[in-house]
RNA sequence: GGAGAGAUGGCCGAGUGGUUGAAGGCGCACGCUUGGAAAGCGUGUAUGCGGGCAACUGUAUCGCAGGUUCGAAUCCUGUUCUCUCCGCCA
């Protein structure tokens, strides 16, 4: 969430920077509220604060009728100020929440269709076979199995398929430890409250891309980001500590209800895939650098791994509640002659934080709410579909990217 | 899953109805001391919201939600989590 002076005092930002977003919300309804909550507090203060004199009063001396029955009137207020007060806080938490994060100056604004190219590499090339055929041909993928034993869009990897996934991802591992990232697995359940304050949807909203655990207050993750995001919840951490930066492994699970069709076959888009993810705790004033550097880290790895991409500034419509500023890596396909989402990367500043009350003590004694970066190292089912498509053989062969051989025992090809 | 114990400030840890926002300790900050440091001594040191230029001030907060009471960290109910023991088990 944002922080109510904020609001308070740039109100026709907020709601621009919403409908920007494509948020319905009304700012105006948000203060109004507001300014009703603080007046009836300012009440309740006052009556408390009456009988707190009156308590202390009767505290020390003898019983007195008189004072006893000042202060049963003072209850009797209370009691009906009190639970108008807690309705006014409860629609007030609620417009809050729905308030997105605030956007950087330099986002694109607009819809999808307006993100903005900032970088490319490597070359446009055409022609590959579809990833699916390729490796169903080399029986390295069985989808129709894993609609047996789940649902459609899960699968079996197999054979060589099975263990280029462990190569890619051993390979990026090892290239954010180099970096600095600390390892680490995670739950791969989060509760409902680190979901929404990482900013996911809540199980009332039936669009929702989550899986929830049946008489559990429980989701299974979309991605490594909602339990990173809640490793620190409710701590303050020291200055010195930050940038903390962790990497997690984990599976990724989601309904994509609806995402059928030619641009999503096959391993591009399924309900489950395993993903490495970096997540950074920053100072306020880090976030922006620590942006470019897991931006930086994303493209070095795809550099490594030899696949072409360009970078693109995405567009306010696209960015989600959550993020300031989203960088996406699309790797280029030969099949469909376009660029496809392989990565992204977002500043979500103190927008998690907020919610998740995760806050830093500065040298000052200040403590303020730190900011959180995510950004993927390796989505491992998209990244197998981009090195099928650019190591590919005619004969059906795949030669494999000079730098993940030694995770393959040496082998140029499987 | 069953039984028991617990949850207090950045950390540890007192506190069973009334100046307790909370003893004491640790940590931290500043000062004194010192050639310098350590030790020692002194002072200070929670957060949210509101008011105030500010000094400061009102209120809330002792896992969470209710209840009893003029008044709750303290009593009652529910709930979550942690620990111990038992059961089950990769």
């Amino acid at each position: 969430m944002l922080d109510i002076r904020f609001i308070r005092e740039n109100p026709e930002l907020v709601q621009e920077n919403a409908k920007n977003k494509g948020y319905d919300v009304s700012i105006a309804q948000l203060l109004e509220i507001d300014d009703k909550k603080k007046s009836l507090q300012q009440q309740a203060d006052e009556l408390r604060e009456k009988r707190n004199t009156i308590s202390s009063q009767l505290k020390g001396g003898k019983p007195s009728d008189e004072l006893i029955r000042e202060a049963k009137i003072l209850k009797d207020e209370l009691s009906t100020v009190e639970p108008k007060l807690k309705e006014l806080e409860d629609q007030y938490g609620g417009l809050m929440a729905q308030i997105p994060n605030m956007m950087q100056s330099d986002v694109p604004l607009g819809g999808e269709e307006d993100s903005v190219e900032i970088k490319k590499w490597g070359e446009q090339n055409n022609g590959a076979i579809d990833h699916l055929d390729f490796a169903i041909a080399r029986d390295w993928a069985d989808f129709e199995r894993g609609a047996k034993v789940a649902s459609s869009k899960f699968y079996f990897l197999k054979g060589d398929l099975a263990l280029l996934e462990n190569a890619i991802t051993q390979f990026a591992l090892d290239f954010v430890i180099k970096k600095g990232f600390t390892y680490m697995t995670l739950p791969h359940m989060v509760s409902s409250r680190i979901a929404q304050g990482a900013g996911f949807s809540p199980r009332s909203d039936i669009e929702s891309n989550e899986y929830f655990i049946d008489g559990e207050d429980l989701a299974l993750i979309g991605t490594a980001e909602a339990p990173l995001t809640g490793y620190h919840a409710d701590e303050i951490l020291d200055e010195e500590q930050l940038p903390l930066l962790y990497a997690g492994y984990s599976p990724s699970y989601r309904k994509e209800a609806g995402t059928y069709g030619k641009f999503n076959r096959g391993l591009f888009r399924v309900h489950q895939f395993n993903k490495l993810e970096m997540y950074i705790f920053s100072l306020p004033e880090q976030s922006i650098e620590m942006h470019e550097k897991i931006l930086a880290i994303e493209e070095e790895i795809w550099q490594a791994i030899g696949i072409p991409y360009h970078v693109i500034n995405i567009a306010a419509g696209d960015l989600g509640a959550p993020a300031s500023k989203k960088y996406d890596i699309e790797y280029w396909s030969p099949v469909d002659s376009k660029y496809r989402e392989l990565t992204s990367t977002s500043n979500c500043t103190d927008f998690q934080s907020r919610n998740l009350n995760i806050r830093v003590r500065r040298s000052s004694g200040a403590i303020e709410p730190v900011h959180t970066l995510n950004g993927t190292a390796v989505s491992l089912a998209r990244s197998l579909v981009a090195v099928i498509e650019h190591y590919q053989n005619s004969d059906g062969t795949l030669r494999v990217p000079e730098v993940l051989k030694q995770y393959l025992g040496g082998r140029d090809t499987l």
